[in-house]
DNA sequence: ACAAAAGTGTTCGGGTTACACCCATGG
DNA sequence: CCATGGGTGTAACCCGAACACTTTTGT
């Protein structure tokens, strides 16, 4: 934090990328005829993000994570905000710091450190990408060779996603205000990849006192009509960054 | 990730800060009235660490964490160790990436970004810091005001140390390469500010494989001669960043 | 022999896992 | 009445906390 310093001249450039998560079914493009709803996360889901191709050099053509420089007026985490709206008009409940990649060769170009942000967002806000030629959807298990280190990028978050999910109550941030639990149960197995017990799983939701049931059904389906939850308001998100509140010792 | 951009052009300072913890007895040499009562039992080693005074505007004679400005042709990493050297002559076996700094207003004089780093070192190796006017040590947990925001930082780095202590294996790094079971239970018991039960916590660490005896004994207390320990080979650190081996699935 | 710390054994209780079983609804 | 998923009960198991107890040294 020592100020000035010859080395410091030669300028650095400074930029935010952000991976963004979200669940979407397995809708199978080869598979038009399939009927799965790609908004409804409780149909075997998988982690999806979108990427964006590049329109010049270097890597001209190459997806990569969206993201761009950092203005002089505005913090690292505003600077991930507004190029996500500017690239995918995403504006994520969930946005959380995930590493500095700063190596002196990861861009061919000139000298660039990215600050990556990870993102997750709800159906009904990843349906708001606009898509297109420069805008798409991958599964995030089966990214195709991306821009400079993305691919290197995409990997952690998705280890830091999965082993958030196993302490934290990030899972929320996949779903709207008010879900079952069978949907919850939907977002953990999609991210962990991994069938859960009901019951069980049922009963830890409970008794960790993260989420409350709102007194409402869902009606319309085959069998019995399931309740409807809530997440409470003092959920803890865990290591968010510095400015979260810690637990009391 | 993108180049270009007219907003970059003014550009953003970008530097790195250390957090380096050690531990140390309380020797009182703050409050030499009244040295801890000898007989105290809850009397253990404490979590110390250096500061530099700075010596120019702003924030001039306030103690603040070793750091600097990057190099264009150096890694962030390599920009810590060597802003370490430079200025405590440190070189730390355990770093780790801590966050990324970036407010606005941080810094009351340009736009500055600090990558920040934590480092472990071990006694023999604080033996090495230099003391005198502009490097000191100080009790983590109780601080004199820092410059800028560091205050904020050293506890968001002393919660991320005591978190990281209870489900990784980081403890080593404030050993040598031999050490007892009730000097590994030390640091533990410094770190956590806590009584373990020794019988315990031999197995849990006998049973993690994390550790294996070396055949040695240390001889000279006026008790029965602990047998040493190493650790083993494939310790896991967990999140040491994005480099680090997962665990596999 | 005694003190002190190393090291072992055992019990207890809370939490997780596995799985049997009942409930409510649509067809 | 049956199929389907929602929801409850329960026994086995695992693991950490607590603590009594034995071992081995120096004085």
């Amino acid at each position: 934090m020592s100020d000035s310093g010859d080395a410091a001249r030669a300028s650095i450039g400074l930029a935010v990328s952000t991976v963004i998560f979200a669940l979407r079914a397995d809708d199978g493009v080869a598979d038009p005829a399939g009927p799965a709803d790609p908004t409804d996360p409780t149909e075997r889901a998988e982690v999806w993000l979108p990427l964006v191709r590049r329109i010049r050099e270097p890597q001209c053509g190459r997806w990569a994570l969206p993201g761009g420089m950092v203005s002089v007026d505005e913090s690292l985490e505003a600077a991930a905000r507004r190029n996500l709206a500017e690239t995918t008009h995403l504006e994520p409940d969930y946005l959380e710091q995930l590493y500095a990649f700063g190596d002196v060769d990861r861009s061919p170009d000139r000298r660039l450190v990215s600050v990556v942000y990870w993102a997750l967002v709800r159906p009904d806000e990843a349906e708001r990408v606009t898509l297109g030629e420069n805008v798409q959807w991958f599964p995030a298990d089966a990214l195709p060779e991306l821009a400079f280190d993305h691919n290197l990028i995409v990997d952690y978050a998705l280890w830091r996603l999965r082993t958030k999910m196993e302490y934290s109550a990030i899972a929320h941030a996949f779903l709207g205000d008010e879900f079952t639990l069978a949907e919850l149960r939907g977002v953990y197995e999609a991210v962990l990849q991994k069938p859960l017990d009901p019951a069980n799983f049922r009963r830890q939701m409970e008794s960790s006192g993260a989420i409350e049931p709102t007194g409402g059904v869902v009606t319309g389906g085959r069998h019995r009509p399931p309740k409807l939850y809530r997440y409470a308001g003092d959920v803890q998100l865990v290591d968010a960054g510095p400015l979260t509140p810690r637990i009391p010792a």
